[in-house]
This record gives structure tokens, sequence and C-alpha cells, in this order.
DNA sequence: CGGTTTTGACCGGCGC
DNA sequence: GCGCCGGTCAAAACCG
């Protein structure tokens, strides 16, 4: 039963979705594509999908966005969505048009994030606390006590997804990570993978699924942000050097899309979406490198940051 | 040999 | 209260 709800959301998301997009103008494309995508959900995204050209349009400085995503001389489609409320039934919201959009862009590479509200970001850690089990003697035992803290709820770091056209499911994006898990994705084929940045300081986690309806999409989803530099061995020309510090990082050195992305979230709450994540969806179609040579994935973020980036100049 | 991936089990939250 | 489900742990396997 538990499913049915999820499918009304998703179809609201769906027609939502087309509706938007066509809206944007970016039905020429491939809209079918996304949709399915965004059907395809992953606790991650659900509800809320706005459209970056509408937050853009706002008094904000979306127009900046607007212009760094439209001014990119490639073709892909970015999607973006905000998660207005962890249920589903906000989607009914959504399907109304009012708390949701879908924001088309067109990039080079890369594709979308979703990210959570700032207000509702915390550490999700709870079930971390899980004692190692000891096994001496006793193999009976395995896990069976577990740290609890009381009053503590999972707190939700920001979040923020983004799809991506890519016949590789780990997309690097200059940080190392490891894999810690794996778990078969409900209506879906495709399993999702949990990883998490092997810098012992860093708290951030990613999952990586493949869209069911697009074997070639892959979704990815950021957990938390970074606090330290990208690993010497990726960062180098790129990423380091690609993002204006002064910008969305002042004070935090190299960071990747995901500071940027993160940033987005807080700027369209301001405008009128609150608590939420925000999930931009974009495809790569258009760009055979990454189809073609898997070539990483960083490249790409950085592909379409540094294009927004720059286009914002006056 | 160290680090990463694989994989099954466990835990906690949520819906019914 | 029970069952489902997503997320995480950790031992073993694997790899460079």
């Amino acid at each position: 039963m538990s499913d049915e709800p999820r499918d009304l959301y998703y179809h609201d998301l769906f027609q939502g979705n087309q509706h938007l997009a066509s809206g944007a103008g970016m039905y020429n494309q491939k809209p079918p594509t996304i949709a399915g995508s965004s059907g395809y959900n992953s606790q991650g995204f659900d509800p809320s999908y706005v459209s970056f050209t509408e937050c853009l349009q706002g008094p904000m400085d979306y127009n900046s966005l607007a212009s760094a995503f439209g001014l990119s001389p490639s073709s892909s489609e970015v999607f973006s969505s905000v998660e207005g409320n962890p249920k589903p039934m906000e989607v009914g919201e959504l399907g109304g048009g009012t708390g949701s959009d879908i924001l088309v862009t067109q990039n080079s590479s890369i594709s979308s994030s979703s990210t959570e509200a700032g207000a509702e970001e915390d550490s999700g850690k709870s079930k971390k606390d899980r004692q190692p089990k000891e096994e001496d003697g006793g193999e009976s035992s395995k896990k069976g006590s577990k740290g609890k803290k009381k009053g503590e709820k999972k707190q939700k770091e920001p979040r923020f997804a983004f799809m991506t056209k890519s016949e590789v499911d780990h997309l690097e994006d200059g940080y190392r990570w490891r894999k810690y898990g794996q778990k078969a994705v409900k209506n879906s084929p495709y399993p999702r993978s949990y990883y998490r940045c092997t810098t012992q300081k860093c708290t951030v986690k990613k999952r990586v699924e493949r869209s069911f309806q697009d074997p070639s999409i892959v979704i990815t989803t950021y957990e938390g942000q970074h606090n330290h530099p990208l690993p010497a061995t990726l960062r180098g020309n790129a990423a380091a050097g690609m993002f204006p510090p002064s910008m969305f990082t002042p004070q935090r050195g190299p960071s990747f899309p995901q500071d940027f992305f993160v940033q987005m979230p807080q700027m369209m709450n301001s405008h009128h979406y609150q608590g939420g994540a925000n999930s931009i969806y974009s495809q790569n179609v258009n760009n055979p490198l990454h189809q073609q040579y898997q070539l990483p994935d960083y490249g790409l973020l950085q592909d379409i940051l540094p294009s927004m980036f720059l286009k914002q100049e006056p």
C-alpha cells in the first residue's frame, strides 16, 4: 500500500514535469526521458519540482543562474526540483502548480541537483552509534545492542541529487569514495549504491542509482558538504581553479558543484519554497565525451558550473 | 599489505 | 503491534 501514494505522486511529478518542461521550452529536446527519470525516485527527491527558470525569474539572483544555465552553448536539460517536504502528500500540491515548477536549462554537461533546505540540515548519524559487535566467543550476538540517543532525531544533511546520462554508475566528482553498501531499489531492477567520502573528517555521503526508466541515466545524490579540499590527485586543474572563490565559496576553498547547488536551495527558499530539497535533473545527452569516454564526472560538473559563473558577467 | 568492494544481516523509522 | 523499507555495519573477498 505504501506504494500507492508514491505512484500517485510520481504521476503528478510526471505531469508536472512535462507540463512545466514544455512551458520552459525544453520540450524539443527530450522530455520523456526526463520525465521518466523523475518518476523514479529515491526518497532523495520526491516532491516538488521547481523549474530553474522559474526560480531564476524570481527577484533573486536567479537571474544569474538562469543566465548561466541558459547561456550555456551546449544543450543539456537541467531540471531542478525542490523537496518541499519529505512526504509524498505534498506532491499533491506540486501537481497544483503552487509549490513546484520545473526549471529547465541548457548546459554542457551536468545535471541536476536537489538539496534539502538548509533549515533542516543535520548530520545524519543516528544509527551510526551502533556498537561494534564483539564476537569473542559468542557468535550469536551480532549487533544486538544498539546505541540509542533519546531525543536525538536523525538529522538530515543538505542533500542534492543530479541526474547524469552516463554509462558509468559511479561518477567521478573529484573526491574519493568508499562504497559501504548496496541495496535493491524498489520498483527498479537497478541497485542503489551507497558511498562515503574516504576522508575521515568528512561525513559526506552519496547514493548512486540508475533510473529504471532510462538505464542510461544515473542519479547521484549527495548528502552533506565536504569540509576539505579535493584530493590532490584529482584536483589539479579543474575543480580547484574553476570556481570563483568569491562567489559561492568564500572561505571554503575549492568546492564543487555541490557547494553551488547547496546554495541554490537557500536561494530558492527565499523565493517561495521553504524547507525542501531541490533536485535538478539534467542530461548529458549532448555530451559525447561523457557518453563515449566516461570522463570523470567532475569534468562534467566543472563544465556546468564554470559556465554558469562565467556567464554571469554583467 | 592496505585499501576497497561485496554481501548478508541488522537497525530504526514509518505506514497500516 | 507488525511488517516493510531504506540505510548502515562489518566480515570476508577482492584488487593493485
